[in-house]
DNA sequence: TCTCTCTGACACGGTTGCGTGTCAGAATGC
DNA sequence: GCATTCTGACACGCAACCGTGTCAGAGAGA
């Protein structure tokens, strides 16, 4: 019967502020190597150096490799839908405004991040991830459908197109921000709206 | 200085068709296995095995894993572009129709081998046939702006379109062939062509 | 000062896949 | 019948990553 340690303040940080830094930490360097040598990098060792720990302390946070990488897409994934919804409040009931506002709001949110663009784009290449993937993008047909096209989301039809529209999307979107595409960030905001508005029933 | 060994018949076959024969062995067992459990599960040990053979005959007919995914991948790959192009060669110039057979060969070809079905959807899924696929988008873009559309292929807007259409397109196929889209393969390829014509220039 | 916690470094055994090497026995050519 | 090739099985050492364990020294509390 051991009793468990007395916790205790450290360099004036208390336990609980010093996990959570150092978790903090974790998710940076995760995210790190991401940008730099992608998601097939990310390891509890390496993850643990590039933030300046010790693989103890990933297992601190983290049961494995696959549950940090959840975290990081969960948390882009959750940024996009709030800068959507942000994007939506306010804006008119006009279909084509509409579709302008959540394309905006898709580019800017990863555009502002160029590792958080990378793990988007390898969303597909990791097991654990691409199950993460799939229901990103039904949770995205289903916003296209409901919130912007006001359609009936049991329509197969219309399930369909929403589905091809927000993997396309995701596609053009991962090849602009790579830097495949010659246009400015307006016009692919333009051309990709174009398209769902050309497609809205 | 060791001669090589004299080749020698054995079992009434040569060496040369034993070894093409060892060869189709492995690459059916490699598609065996993409169809059962994924491309993840392609090891040099698993496939000889699945293929009744042993590790030592694996590195006789390619170097690495690798190797023999990009073999799986050019042998789908090249079968759909030939499947499509017999499709267009007899049909008639009308936009609307060159659509239609574009989309239904590959849709036929798919659907004819569930194990391809699920190494075209997994090939995101893999460092080296990632690059390969995005060859094969560019291809297929390419192939829909000039010898479907009879378009520009220089113009971004169109460039960005015809990706948008063609990534989208994988997607919902794949997802379609996976049995998550509740429709019959006509109105599959109806919805998607349809899709097409309306973007069509 | 003395005790206990906390930290960071490193060791360890286990697993998986890699690519090579060895070898006995079966099959062949002569 | 004899030498040689061919086959299939298995052994090996290597590397990466895993998850856990140990430990000395720095830092805190009293």
């Amino acid at each position: 019967m051991s009793t468990p340690p007395v916790e205790r303040r450290y360099r004036g940080v208390s336990a609980e502020d010093r996990r959570s830094g150092r978790r903090e930490k974790l998710v940076e360097a995760g995210l790190d190597l991401v940008g730099q040598r992608g998601v097939s990098a990310v390891t509890a060792e390496s993850v643990a150096t590039e933030a300046g720990l010790t693989k103890r302390y990933f297992y601190e946070s983290f049961a494995d490799r696959d549950v940090l990488l959840r975290a990081l897409v969960d948390d882009l994934l959750g940024d996009v839908q709030v800068a959507i919804a942000e994007a939506l409040t306010g804006t008119p009931d006009d279909v084509g405004a509409r579709i302008s506002a959540t394309v905006r709001a898709l580019v800017d949110t990863l555009a502002a991040d160029p590792r958080r663009a990378r793990l988007y784009a390898e969303t597909g290449a990791h097991d654990a991830l691409r199950t993460r993937r799939e229901e990103a993008l039904d949770d995205y047909a289903m916003l296209l459908m409901v919130d912007v096209l006001r359609g009936d989301p049991t329509d197969p039809h219309l399930r369909l197109t929403a589905r091809l529209v927000v993997a396309g999307t995701t596609d053009v979107v991962s090849h602009w921000l790579a830097g495949d595409l010659d246009l400015t960030r307006d016009e692919l905001v333009a051309d990709v709206s174009a398209i769902g508005v050309a497609l809205a029933p």
